[in-house]
DNA sequence: TAAAAATACTCCATAGGTATTTTAT
DNA sequence: ATAAAATACCTATGGAGTATTTTTA
């Protein structure tokens, strides 16, 4: 057997709901279907990430440390295939920022539906990460800007600070849209820059 | 179709060897089942990847931006059943050191290899990553330790210069293993640290 | 009783193999 | 002539549904 995207589907929304029966019913397959895929997946990995009791599912403590890696691969499946579907993007008047969920509140959240209200001719795709650490890397190539709490350095990497403590905007240092755009946001967040 | 695994290895070897015919041989499948294979994921994702001719297989342009994405997707994966098959890992006598295939060459691999016959009592699993900064982020925490010309910099991360050019080894600054092996291997590697 | 999980059994969808065609070198 | 890619056709593997069992609340 194979290591497919369904398993890594299974584990994630079984962990979320703690029940097989639920679980199936969100992905749409009967509960033995599930039952066996998350089966197949601790074969395959060789480690138990259930526990199964008759009162409950439990994700073992294995498990909770596993998920944040699977977590990051779907997260990355579902911006490969958004990305994919907007290919004509790469090349103008898109604006794909990333952002932590728990960043996106306060004078950040007005601040940039603000600027996708002031900016309509610029269309904005906000691509969420985890909570940590969201978008090192090569994953940064595919936002034109990060903003994170995380410490996000590498050749052509630029940052500014938004606020004092360490909340920082990551960019590629020849981005296309970087001197184009990028400081318009700069212009229209009520933050220091 | 569901999108799978499979699609994005069968693009990875097919934009490496620029050849369906060789990219079926190494995934051990038939030249017509590759061809499928890469057509279903190209219809799934609605753009050409590749741009076949009668004299030969291309990349199309998008193709190339676009794959930068599912190499570290591929990556994340292997090391996710490479991290989990060895779960005790994480507990005692395990030596993760992730590298760049390139580098493993001359005195760094003599110097490996010598250190793994030497300390019979640590098992040692190399973590093979692209040429290019393999091992960052979160993946910097599923291995002990990585080698590699690139600039891992974050929180917890020291670096030891193992050549005087930027080759270096990165690792979180409180692991387990760290002053118990790491230094070991520092001793043993026949290279200035 | 009800509800969750595992399992035996069956079925069928589909991924892959075989064979063939086309075209370019 | 050879070699690569696409396609039609067929096969069979394995994933999913159905039904059943077990156990706990």
């Amino acid at each position: 057997m194979s290591f497919e995207v369904r398993h890594l589907r299974a584990a994630e929304v079984t962990a979320g709901t703690l029940s097989f029966s639920q679980a199936a019913k969100i992905l749409c397959v009967k509960q033995s279907a599930l039952s066996r895929r998350v089966q197949a997946l601790e074969q395959m990995l060789g480690v138990q990430l259930f526990e199964r009791t008759k009162r409950g599912t439990f994700a073992t403590e294995f498990d909770q440390a596993f998920l944040t890696v699977p977590k990051r691969i779907l997260t990355d499946i579902d911006n490969l295939l958004t990305a994919a579907k907007n290919e004509s993007y790469g090349k103008q008047g898109w604006l794909a920022i990333g952002f932590s969920s728990s960043l996106m509140t306060g004078n950040l959240r007005f601040a940039i539906c603000d600027y996708i209200a002031r900016y309509l001719e610029v269309r904005f795709d906000g691509i969420e990460g985890g909570t940590e650490k969201p978008f090192s890397g090569q994953q940064a190539r595919m936002v034109d800007a990060a903003i994170t709490p995380a410490l996000i350095v590498g050749p052509g990497i630029t940052r500014h600070n938004l606020w004092t403590d360490p909340l920082l905007v990551a960019a590629p240092q020849d981005h296309r849209l970087y001197f184009v755009h990028f400081n318009c946001v700069s212009m229209q967040l009520p933050l220091q820059l």
